[in-house]
DNA sequence: GAGTGGTCTAGACCACACG
DNA sequence: GTGTGGTCTAGACCACTCC
């Protein structure tokens, strides 16, 4: 059973996606709300701010709360989902094909600046297609300190479903870097890459609810096949933050 | 007058990067920040929460509130930041160049796809240049019923900072979008590509407070040039959000 | 003035971590 | 058990929008 202000955002987010409240109006006032949900108005606001953040709504004081639109993330990577999590949500028939399954070590760079000492790691190296065409090789170094066994099954399908649901570790967040490389003869033959030889590179370090480095990924993409797709609030001056 | 619990994230945040918390430490509990600070406890969470959203801290059920480090945003598209904003915050020495300023109108995929009928709007096309080396081609339009009109000074500083403090205008939020494209032969002149004829196109739509659409721009990137850094924390399931 | 969202309070109960 | 963060309440006052 969770909050109830997750419960109430769930189901205005089913609303709006369903068609019952319309880009452009206005969603029930809060003290309406209030009463419809049969809670305390601060319950409402948290289940507001929960849509706020997605950019499902606006809020504009004096006049209520606006439904907004064209807010499509086709390829979410600020929410760390995965490969496969996505390829359920946008219904491509996406294939994985597990290249390498082995012991390693991270990175001498990474493990530097993370300042790490259990630098032992399995390493999987994976090429994703998506009716294939091959879209991006992932390499991961996934912590033995965390998961000390990895078969090519699991590898297979969803890292992240095995960590989760099997493991019980609570993936929390992560940084993420995007660039745009030259990739190596390996890659390029991988990804088939023809007319060049850049790749945009998407690099993450993912941490575990209780703050410890869990996960090093570098996800080399076609650059035809990449997109990114965000919404942003203005942050305010003077040490101010986004509301 | 802000609101308090701003006050107080700003607060903290000064105190996490002056150093007076340290990164892997806790911060006082909240009872204790509660009277630190003499104000209620759902206005001290309202002040962590900010800093969780800004990736400074981690909060961790029955134990605290750990100072995050790492999290370093050397380009936060993230966040609206215009190039003039980020150039004093990385001191870095950049130059805006006007290439073109005149009456337009919007691309007609963007005020189909927006439902937009008043569609004129003032094109700005810029170089911005970092140690004389070209980094990106900006081409902007501006929609006249905000900005009726723009002079090349205001051009080539901020045309955020004259939106806000000139006009009054609220910017508040923006849809983007990254790709990898091949690029025109004028923007592969004016970037001086060589080994490449691709670029990184980052369009935004961007939209005022009370939800107007205001401003289209078509950023294109030297590749080399470009990087995205991204603190993202993880979605949860069934309808689940961020928190 | 009436209605809206923005902020704040003082208290309560719960779930989790740790000794 | 004690301390921590997570949630929730019922009420209050304010600023803004619109009539």
């Amino acid at each position: 059973m969770s909050a109830k202000y997750l419960q109430i955002a769930a189901d205005l987010t089913k609303k709006i996606e369903q068609g019952s409240y319309i880009p452009g109006s206005f969603l029930p006032s809060e003290p309406n709300l209030t009463a419809l949900y049969h809670v305390s108005r601060e319950t409402i606001r948290k289940a507001l701010n929960e849509l706020m953040l997605a950019g499902l709504i606006q809020k504009i004081k004096g006049k209520g709360s606006i439904v907004l639109s064209n807010a499509r993330f086709s390829f979410p990577i600020s929410n760390i989902t995965s490969f496969d999590e996505l390829n359920q949500q946008e219904q491509m028939h996406a294939t994985t094909r597990v290249l390498a399954l082995h012991d390693s070590h991270l990175p001498i760079n990474i493990s530097q600046e993370l300042n790490l000492t259990d630098t032992a790691a399995t390493y999987i190296g994976r090429l994703r297609s998506v009716n294939h065409e091959p879209i991006v090789i992932d390499e991961d170094y996934i912590l033995k300190k965390y998961v000390p066994q990895l078969s090519k099954q699991v590898a297979e399908n969803s890292l992240y479903s095995y960590f989760e649901q099997e493991l019980g570790l609570a993936i929390d967040y992560a940084t993420k870097a995007i660039t745009v490389e030259p990739a190596s003869n390996k890659i390029i033959n991988q990804l088939q890459l023809t007319d060049t030889n850049l790749v945009v590179v998407v690099r993450s370090l993912t941490y575990l609810k209780d703050t410890s480095f869990f996960q090093y990924t570098v996800a080399s993409h076609r650059p035809d096949k990449f997109k990114f797709i965000d919404f942003a609030r203005r942050k305010t001056e003077h040490g101010g933050f986004i509301l």
